[in-house]
Formats: structure tokens, sequence, C-alpha cells
RNA sequence: GCACCCAUAGCUCAGCUGGAUAGAGCGUCGCCCUCCGAAGGCGAAGGCCUCAGGUUCGAAUCCUGAUGGGUGCGCCA
């Protein structure tokens, strides 16, 4: 149910029988009317911009095409009262049947809230993929609770959600990791360990040299590197991956699909996807300009493979093989996308770090011209953590051993409270995470805030049962305080579905924290108006005034259940 | 030099893809507990939405340029 949804089409019948009167010409299009909440609640419960935007098309004045559909819109029995005001919004009122209706529905379906928006379109959304290397650091962390709550909110949003991560287990950093377990296993042997500059000096790597002294004992101590490498990087990956897997885990992050990079090759499927390029003639050989203003000093022209992105919309051109001929990072890219278009996703989202934002053009153009531009692919950017203790600036540094781990993160301010603060700023902008602020018990920390909303209902519901009252989901009330909670409940599906249109998460906690606040008010208005109370002397009036609240709280669950954090009972 | 991101109250940030008098928290000032959790609530003050043009009934939002900040720019993934 969407109240708001059905309020338009409200609007688009009356508009319709507006035109087979003649008042308005046929064919006009309706796709741009709008009913929204009004800025200021004094105006009503919802407007609509119809008069405005048909009032060009149609050839007439908005306040007469307002007046008109005004008139229209007063035959229905959900609306109380309607006004013109302004330029030509046309101000509704509902009658409090539908308020109290909406509560007994959220309270009656179990899934308010959700959208057939998505039709099972399948998406697929790629996140965090942090190298297979070391354990996940704070700006991961961003990225993992950014992807997850988006792939729920996409979820929520009826789209077929694939939530996956690709690991990058091909490039020269394995064997960088492969060297530096070797030297870890060789000092399990009572050897002193070479960490050469450059190598991954961290701890982490020590059982891992443990794990390979109890699998092969000495018997790799002296052989040279090339018959040890391959099975000390896979046996190393694969400790990262339990690593990562176990980080991800700790933050509620669950993945449906790891890919694997080093799976592209030797199988031919990136000859495959740079063939299909090939076939669209858009690879070729040629000689890169060097950048203007900033020539590298080594700079040679060098003849290379180049894939022509600039024809769907970058700026230069992008080489898919070095001059020795082997393959660039791009090229297992383009075939990991290739693949994903041909697992036959309806859209692709990648979630990057900002600091990838020069690779955003060309992915964007290898898929297009993978799928002839019929996949959307959509490429989220997240911006820098910056960590703060106490409102100090928290310097990291690997060297001074302040390197600060996803575990880290998470063992200090919690899961929930970590999710919820990562959310609370859009993806492009940089984000304050202050490890004293988050765990505060106060209205400047919005997790609190909802928790305690949250937790305020449930209180009431402790106190009710003591009552004995028997819960109904029948509502009874009138106070505007009550109604304008009831008006941000009915803007719940509206949100989610705005949110996941933009691929915004953020939209839901600020959301949250706007029916916190209603919810508070109303608390509070409790206090000095008793009639306004939820426990009230008489048990069915109790029951009746309860069924409010506990929209509410159904509400706020069911928002933070997309935002991966889970509702406070009570605050502690 | 080029590309992308950003610029909104003293501070930290929202602003629902072009709508009405631009919002919230912090900070400042003044109120509200004999009362379901005051860990809350109500109110006041505080703005040339960086600047200059343009598009139209209408711009913080879209376009162009400028300024300031961030990121990136062929054999690193």
């Amino acid at each position: 149910m969407n109240l708001f949804a059905d309020i338009r089409v409200l609007v688009i019948d009356s508009l319709a029988a507006l035109t087979a009167e003649g008042v308005l010409p046929e064919g006009l299009d309706f796709a741009n009317v709008a009913v929204e909440p009004p800025r200021d609640p004094l105006h009503g419960d919802m407007a609509t911009n119809a008069a405005m935007v048909l009032a060009k098309p149609a050839k007439a004045k908005p306040r007469d095409i307002a007046e008109k559909l005004a008139a229209q819109l007063a035959t229905d029995p959900r609306i109380e009262t309607v006004d013109v005001a302004g330029p030509g919004f046309i101000n509704l009122r509902l009658v409090q049947g539908v308020w109290s209706g909406l509560v007994e529905t959220v309270l009656s379906t179990e899934n308010y809230g959700r959208s057939t928006m998505g039709a099972g379109k399948k998406i697929n959304v790629e996140y965090v993929s942090a190298n297979p290397t070391g354990p996940m650091h704070v700006g991961h962390t961003r990225g993992a609770v950014f992807g997850d709550a988006l792939a729920s909110l996409l979820d929520f949003a009826g789209f077929d959600v694939t939530r996956e991560y690709y690991i990058n287990d091909g490039g020269a950093q394995v064997d960088v990791l492969a060297r530096s377990a070797f030297e870890r296993y060789r000092e399990a042997n009572g050897l002193n360990p070479e960490i050469a500059e450059g190598m991954y000096p961290g701890d982490y790597l020590k059982p891992v040299g443990e794990a390979l002294k109890a699998k092969y004992g000495e018997r790799l101590l002296n052989t040279p590197e090339e018959q040890w490498i391959d099975e000390v990087r896979e046996f190393a990956t694969d400790e990262m991956m339990k690593m990562i897997r176990a980080d991800l885990a700790s933050l509620g992050v669950t993945m449906d699909n790891f890919f694997s990079e080093k799976s592209l090759y030797g199988t031919g499927l990136i000859e495959a996807a740079l063939k299909e390029l090939d076939d669209k003639g858009l690879i070729y050989e040629g000689v890169l300009e060097p950048p203007k203003g900033k020539t590298p000093e080594d700079w040679e022209p060098r003849e290379q493979t180049l894939f022509k992105s600039t024809a769907h919309g970058d700026d230069v051109d992008r080489p898919v093989k070095k001059s020795d001929g082997s393959w660039t990072y791009f090229a297992p890219d383009i075939a990991y996308h290739y693949d994903k278009v041909k697992r036959g996703y309806d859209g692709i989202i990648d979630v990057f770090g900002a600091d990838h934002g020069g690779y955003v053009k060309r992915m964007k153009a290898a898929v297009s011209a993978l799928s002839d531009g019929k996949v959307d692919c959509d490429i989220k950017l997240i911006q820098l953590v910056k960590l703060f203790k106490n409102g100090e600036p928290f310097k990291m540094s690997k060297r001074a051993g302040t390197f600060v781990t996803l575990r880290d993160v998470v063992e200090q301010a919690g899961k929930d409270v970590t999710r919820f603060i990562m959310l609370t700023r859009k993806n492009d902008a940089p984000l304050d995470f202050d490890f004293d602020k988050v765990l505060e018990q106060s209205k400047d920390n919005p997790v609190f805030y909802v928790q305690y909303a949250h937790a305020r209902v449930c209180s009431v519901l402790r106190k009710a049962a003591e009552q004995g009252v028997t819960l109904s989901d029948t509502p009874k009330f009138d106070d505007p305080a009550e109604i304008a909670v009831a008006r941000k409940l009915a803007d719940f599906p509206r949100q989610v579905e705005i949110a996941a249109k933009g691929h915004e998460p953020h939209r839901i906690a600020f959301y949250l924290y706007e029916l916190a606040s209603d919810f508070h008010a109303l608390w509070n208005k409790g206090n000095e108006n008793e009639a306004l109370r939820f426990l009230q002397d008489d048990a069915d009036l109790s029951a009746a005034k309860i069924a409010l609240p506990r929209a509410v709280a159904v509400v706020i669950s069911a928002g933070l259940g997309i935002l991966g954090v889970t509702p406070a009972e009570e605050m502690r």
C-alpha cells in the first residue's frame, strides 16, 4: 500500500475525466504529475502540481485547470478539503478515516513499505572487492555498509538482487602476498624473515606462516620460488578471504557470490570479451597522446592495443594490453563485466572508493559497448571516512600501528552503530566518524535517537501487557500530532521508491530520523494532554491508542532492516 | 592541461531529480518532569543557497563560464 500512489491514481483518473468532458485536450502526458507532501503541513496532507505541469501543453492557465481539477477531486470520499494555492498547487486534506485505515494496514500487512517497483528485474550490486592481501580497513567499511544497504533497499523495492564480491586474485599483488607469507613460513621454521620494502609486513600473516608450516613442514624451505609460489599464493589468498569473510560477517554483510579475477585467466574469457568488442569495431592498435600539462618524465610513444571507449562516452581510448603484450588490469575488468552482462542482469551497480573515480567512464563505456546500451550501469563512489576520537582527528599510520581496521571499528562502536552512522551521509560526501560521539546517548546521535523511539514503543507495550491490555489493530486518534505521525508513516513507501530509484540508501536513515522526531514530539504532548497518552484507564481505549505507536515501531523496524540495523527493545 | 566529485545557518549536514515563506542537529538564549523512559519536547535568534550569466510561469536544484577545495590521468590493481 502506498497512499501517495493511491491519491496520484485519483488525480490521474480525475484528469482523464476532465479530458473526457473536453475540459482538457486529448493526448496529454501525465507522467510529470506528482503527488507529494506539501512543504508546510499547514497547507494540507498532500499536494499536486498537476495544474502547473499541464498548463503549457493544455494551453490553459494553471489556476483554471486547478479549479476544475479541484472540483473533480472534491467528489472523492477520501478527500476532506481541496484548496488551490500559490501559482496553481492543489492542496488536499484527507478525511481522518484514511489515516486510521493506513495505521490498520501497517499493522495487518506483513510487509508495509515493500514496493513492486523493481518488477523482479535482476540487479547485480558489486561492493567491497578489497584486495585479498590483508584485513579490511575503515575505508572498506563504508563501502561494505553502503553496498549492503543498497542491495537490501533494492530488494525491498522489488528487484532481484545479487550481492557480489570481485576477488582481485589475479594481479601482481597476490604474488607479493605469497612472498610475504613465505617469509612468515620461514619465520615459523625458526629462520629470520626478510620482509623487503613493498612486501606486506603485517602480523596477520604470521598465522598463515604457521599454517604453511603445519601443511608443508620444512619441505618448501630450500626450493626455488617457481616451485612454491602457486601453492603458497593460493593458500594465502584463501586465508585472506577467510579473514575478509569473517570481517564482513562481523558487520552483518553476506555475499551471494564471490567472483575470482583469476578465473578469467587461461580460460579464454578475457579473449572472448575483447573479441566481442573487436567484432563491434572497438579494438585497434594505436598510440596514445600523453596527458597535457603533466607529461610523465619517462613518457615515450608506444603502440598498444586500445579499446575505443570514446565511442561510448569516455574521454580517451584505454589500453587493454601492456607493451609487453600482457593484459592491463582493465582487460579482466572488461571480461568480468562481460560476464555480468551475459548472466542476464538488467542493471549493474559497482561500488568503488572515491579514488577510483577515474575508472567510472571507461567501465560504463565497456558495459555500454558489451550490452549495446541495454544494461544500465551505475557506479557509486564512496568518499573517505575521517576518524575522530573525542573531537580530535585520529591519524592513521600503518607504521605507527594506529592503522584502524574494520574489526577495530566494529569492536569499538558495534555493528548497528557503525552501519547507521555510515549511512547518515550521502555516498559522495566525506564522513566524520567520532568513536566517542557515535556511542553517545543523546539526540545529536541519530542512531540513538531512532533506537530510542523504538525502545519507547516497546516500553509502552511491556506496560500494556502488565495491565492486561489486548492489542487491537483498529486505531483511534484525531489529534494533529497523531495525524502528523500517521502522515509520516504514509511517506515510507514513497521514500523507499525514491531512495531505490536514486540508489541512495541514506534517505532511509534520514527518513527514520524524521519519523522518530515526530514520534518523540507526540510522546511529549502526552505530558500535558492526558488524552494523547497511549496507556489509558480503559483497556479497550488503550488498545486503540497503542495501535499508532505500534505502527511506528513496525516502520522503524522495517527501515532499520533495510539498513541492516537491529531495532533496540530497550536502551541500556 | 583534461576529466569527475563537492561548495547551503557560526559548526556538521538534509533538501524527495524544477515548485509555495530553503530545513534539521550542534552551539547561543528562553521555557516544559507529582505525568507511559526529560537518554526527551516547545520556542527565539541565525541565510546575497560561493560568484556571474542563461533556460521558464517558477532555479539551491538544469545549462554555460568563473572562483575555491577534493580525486584521478599509458607498461599499479
